[in-house]
DNA sequence: CTCGTATCGATACACTCGTATCAAAAGGAG
DNA sequence: CTCCTTTTGATACGAGTGTATCGATACGAG
């Protein structure tokens, strides 16, 4: 074969470039050639990569939704890792639009957030991710509970969904801010969030 | 003046329509020609009415706004009407795509939410409801802490700022549940969130 | 009634869209 | 080197876009 190029390595590139325009402009902006343009090839190298729009923008969902979940999975809670308030507070505050990367993520958040609503295959992948985070939090949930770290009167699996909806609006928030807007606001909802929902040093606390 | 007809009233109309076709097929169906053929008018008609598809947009997204504040509106928290808690209660479970036109509700929201991100004007717009949302949210929870209803350890500002974004992911967390799916979790969340932020009963259980 | 004007619906225009096609190029196999 | 296959970039095509234009229409004023 001519031509040695690595495939995979070249379709990361040119979701890369999709997902700045789409942080940039939104996911209407996004053809085959705007994205051609933005990731410097043609039209044609872009169609035998991808082949279809449809598969191009899957795959953009599918590459953002892996390095979110590659960064949440380097917070560990649990024995000998964070305790359960400070997981929580460390996944919500890397959410926070702290810097333009955090602010286009949240952004290109939003666009494929609203094609779910309207895209079956966009709504199962985002489903899959659900199903992987309510695993995750539950496991965390259930060791905040027994290290007396849940304020009382909680249910864990209905804690499990407080989580989930509100990881969505954290994030989500970012997007209707003003450019250079204060974090005042969100680092506030973050702390009321952590405050709400354990008790303050979990058992060290009610221990000493 | 020939052919009287109600402006404003046909503006509605045409909105309805947009609003039809952003739940059903997403803001990038949705053309000037889309929605004069939803309403059942010309594309000229529509053109007259709102001269540009910005401004058209424009409309819809202030229509919905008013819908939702209206109905809001009608939730009173305070002395005469509602506990917090209850209050709390009703917004978030109003919120819930209980119906289809619920539904189609959060779907158009997380549209006009998603071209917030990358449109000024509708970030603004959004900002505006976002402030006149954080007033009546500070009355409702400062009521709420005269009340004793408020869990310990609660900064009432902080608690603001949760309840806008949980809002938001409560609405918008619809938007990803496969058509038929249960309500469940959500109403599970809702429960949560109450649970969270209140202590059951407010003055009436201290008093007990 | 007639007239004048505000509204209407259709069409035109200059794009951009996703996709298909296809000649030119490029580099490993022999 | 010559082939031969894969990859590339340009172009073609039909459809759909926002908007402008402009006769036909329909009504209220006189």
């Amino acid at each position: 074969m001519p031509r040695y190029v690595d495939k995979e390595e070249r379709r990361r590139h040119v979701a890369a470039a999709l997902h700045r325009i789409a942080a940039r402009e939104g996911l209407e902006s996004v053809s085959i050639r705007t994205v051609a343009a933005e990731a410097g090839l043609s039209v044609g190298a872009v169609q035998r990569d991808f082949g279809t729009k449809d598969e191009l923008l899957r795959f953009a969902l599918r590459e953002m939704l892996a390095n979110v979940e590659r960064r949440f999975s380097e917070i560990r809670v649990g024995p000998g890792g964070l305790s359960f308030a400070e997981g929580l507070r460390r996944v919500l505050t890397d959410l926070l639009p702290t810097d333009d990367e955090r602010l286009a993520e949240a952004r290109v958040w939003s666009a494929f957030y609203a094609r779910a609503a309207v895209d079956a295959g966009f709504a199962d992948t985002l489903a899959e991710l659900d199903a992987r985070a309510r695993a995750a939090l539950r496991s965390a949930v259930g060791w905040a509970g027994e290290q007396g770290e849940l304020a009382p009167g909680q249910d864990p699996d209905a804690l499990v969904e407080l989580l989930l909806v509100l990881v969505d609006g954290i994030w989500l928030s970012a997007v209707r801010q003003p450019p250079g807007a204060s974090l005042d606001a969100q680092r506030a909802a973050v702390a009321a969030a952590v405050a709400a929902v354990t008790v303050e040093g979990g058992r060290e606390a009610r221990r000493g």
